[in-house]
DNA sequence: AGCTTCGCCTGCTTGC
DNA sequence: TGCAAGCAGGCGAAGC
């Protein structure tokens, strides 16, 4: 599940070899892989690549004199980029849905076995008004989880979760950054006080860490050459029901909250 | 408005 | 061993 270290990661990779490159085809197929209000591919043939970045879980790719085109992986999502005629290590071409041919024998290619990512193109953009992406937790200034949690009912969890309010945490990096912070998942987020704080600092010191250790891979997860993410080694909750806690030593409990596996240590999480 | 549930989709795991 | 059912989960839509 691609979150904000393996965006991150795979928008620096991207970034190594896109910009300058002229798109000369482009398809993307079924039109359900399309965010409504997006337009088509299509319109970016012709255009040249000027900047790669990441806006939360998204990759965002511009293009000179205008438009960009927002990615985003779902769950299985893989864009990555291969010489004309070869396919990335790893790859199914059932799960082939976008092809970008570009100038200088390259081409750009979208794989996503479940097809729950989507595309956006569009000539301009506000993120946060029309994709609904909040700031993620690097952006965030200090105060601002307080600011926004305050008076919410909802478990701390589900509100990481919603990328309207901070954008870049999935489920697993939320399960691990509540554990830095100590706080339980299930507490309701209007009652955290001065952990709120806490768990701003916990979720940069945490997405920090999977950065440098190219991201986590559970299943589908690659880097761009094929090999995998090496931070699921480093996971002090996530996937370890039923394990002793890293720290205390108590069992690891996995319980349903918002219809996401939560996993967190009793002891160390109140 | 805020909170929860549902549906999309397919590969992997589990159970018989 | 083989097959069917169950499960996972990002995110938008719908329901309360």
């Amino acid at each position: 599940m691609p979150e904000l270290p393996e965006v991150e990661t795979m928008t620096r990779e991207l970034r190594q070899e896109l910009p300058g490159r002229t798109v000369l085809t482009a398809t993307l197929r079924p039109k359900a892989l399309y965010r409504r209000g997006s337009a088509s591919v299509h319109r970016l043939v012709g255009r040249t690549i000027c900047a790669v970045e990441r806006v939360g879980k998204n990759t965002v790719i511009r293009f000179r004199p205008s438009g960009l085109m927002l990615v985003n992986l779902g769950m299985t999502g893989r864009l990555v980029t291969a010489p004309n005629g070869s396919h990335p290590a790893g790859a199914r071409a059932s799960h082939l849905h976008g092809r970008f041919k570009l100038d200088g024998d390259l081409r750009l290619l979208y794989y996503d076995a479940r097809r729950f990512g989507h595309f956006y193109v569009a000539e301009t953009c506000d993120f946060q008004k029309d994709l609904n992406v909040g700031p993620d937790p690097f952006i965030a200034k200090p105060g601002y989880f307080k600011r926004v949690l305050e008076g919410r009912t909802a478990p701390i969890k589900s509100l990481l979760l919603d990328q309207r309010l901070v954008s870049g945490i999935g489920n697993i990096y939320a399960d691990e950054l509540l554990f830095d912070a100590g706080v339980d998942p299930r507490t309701p987020a209007g009652e955290l006080g001065d952990s709120a704080s806490r768990l701003l600092r916990s979720a940069r010191t945490v997405l920090k860490l999977a950065i440098d250790h190219g991201g986590s891979t559970i299943r589908d997860y690659r880097r761009h050459d094929g090999s995998m993410g090496e931070f699921q080694q480093h996971h002090a909750v996530y996937g370890r029901e039923g394990e002793p806690c890293k720290v205390c030593g108590t069992s690891i409990v996995r319980v349903a909250l918002g219809g996401r596996g939560t996993h967190f240590c009793p002891e160390c999480q109140r």
